[in-house]
DNA sequence: CTAACAATCATCGTATACAATATTTGTCCG
DNA sequence: CGGACAAATATTGTATACGATGATTGTTAG
């Protein structure tokens, strides 16, 4: 199963002090993390056993996780056959952007006014690791850097109800990039986090939210969201029908 | 326990077929729905045996929808001790009415944009049977209606996920009136919801969009969010120390 | 009477075994 | 060879029993 490749174990100690056990907790996050960092590509399948092996624990843990995490919808539930890494319909598609634009321009006006030295220290050291993991050319680190940058921002806001909501709203674009992203990023795209922060750190809060909202718009004007159905069509791209 | 009072189960057939038992989704509804309809208080423990008994079920369907009811942050799970009705915190009511207005906001726009003959249909419907259970003194149906109000609202913007997000901001909202409102409705916010409908099947956006606003913070204004804590300050005042 | 401690009980957490359902494989027939 | 059907296997759903933890009650000492 691929879901191996890079989510081994590890024997950390648990919030319940058994040195031997992961907890739900944390097979949740190594799962969501392994889907928004690509790793796990839409429409694997999830198996309960092997879950249970790869963590070293029962059933009831595995299945927790994986409650939680189809709540987030980042994986489907289906009754009697298991749990798949979700793919986003094209109408998903479009409104998890506009919800986005809607949720995260309001949280960045937010963090402007808010903005503090604790702020300015997160949010420059993060855009250096993106940087550093661009100039080293470490795609899964990039990959990561980039889509946490926008849930430390809403971090930003003093808002964690909403902050929730981006968070589902971020893994649930990931997804979306996985599936119909048509081209990668151009230069303009890959700077407008250091000017998204710069923005920010100078309190000039409808300036940022305008820019988070292009910004978002310009990432959804790179999907190929003409397509009926992204899994369908790759696999007909697959066999070279297209 | 209280949550006898309305919620016993029926017999009717589950979707696998099986005609003696409820499914985890009807538990799930039926515990929401008590909670929204201030049936079910604030730290009202939700025991699992006494929730298997009731809907005559096993554990792990109960767990399954009280799991289901903690991701959309209506109860609270805590480890060893069990579920209880989620108490929300002064801070939290404060972005939940927040949320509310930029989400609530957004929706009641496209959905002006949107209105056509159905929609007039549910929502005069709807204000009808919201009219008529205020006239006949039916506190109960008048709470259900007001609540539903909203979600049929949101519903009516072709934006499911967003639409989503409302709906737990909709029941925790009901948690937060049920701990910190200091008075009643007046007459202006009675007729809000007839208002609003008027201004969506008018097509008028920007003016449904500033009276939801409106609506929605006379709605917080109404609560007393200077207490620390609902849940103490309840308790304190039961026992005749303020 | 109050506080501390122990015992008991209530409730949740989890492992194991079995049931139910879906998928895959094998066999047979046209 | 392809299709239909049956059998075997894989996987999820659930019941039951036991373990773990917290709450309540009872007892004793100061």
């Amino acid at each position: 199963m691929k879901a191996r490749n890079g989510t081994e174990p590890t024997t950390g100690t648990t919030d319940s002090g058994n040195p031997a056990r992961v907890d739900s907790s944390t097979i949740y996050s190594r799962i969501f993390d392994a889907i928004v960092d690509h790793k796990l590509p839409p429409g694997t399948h999830l198996k309960e056993d092997e879950l249970c092996d790869l963590f070293g624990v029962g059933r009831t843990r595995v299945r927790s996780a994986l409650s939680r995490l189809a709540a987030d919808h980042v994986i489907e539930l289906v009754a009697n056959r298991g749990a798949f890494v979700a793919s986003p319909s094209v109408e998903e598609a479009r409104e998890v952007f506009r919800a986005r634009r809607v949720i995260e321009g309001h949280l960045i006006r937010r963090a402007a006014e808010r903005r503090n030295p604790p702020m300015q220290q997160a949010l420059t050291e993060h855009l250096h690791g993106e940087h550093t993991a661009r100039e080293a050319g470490d795609t899964a680190q990039v990959i990561r850097r980039c889509s946490r940058y926008h849930q430390l921002l809403a971090d930003q806001a003093d808002s964690p109800i909403m902050a929730g909501f981006i968070r589902e709203l971020i893994a649930r674009s990931s997804l979306i990039v996985a599936i119909y992203e048509k081209s990668k990023p151009d230069k303009c795209e890959i700077d407008e986090h250091r000017l998204l922060s710069d923005l920010v750190l100078a309190g000039r809060a409808d300036e940022a939210a305008a820019l988070m909202d292009r910004h978002l718009q310009g990432i959804e004007d790179r999907l190929d969201l003409k397509r009926e159905s992204g899994t369908i069509n790759a696999l007909s791209q697959s066999l070279g029908f297209n």
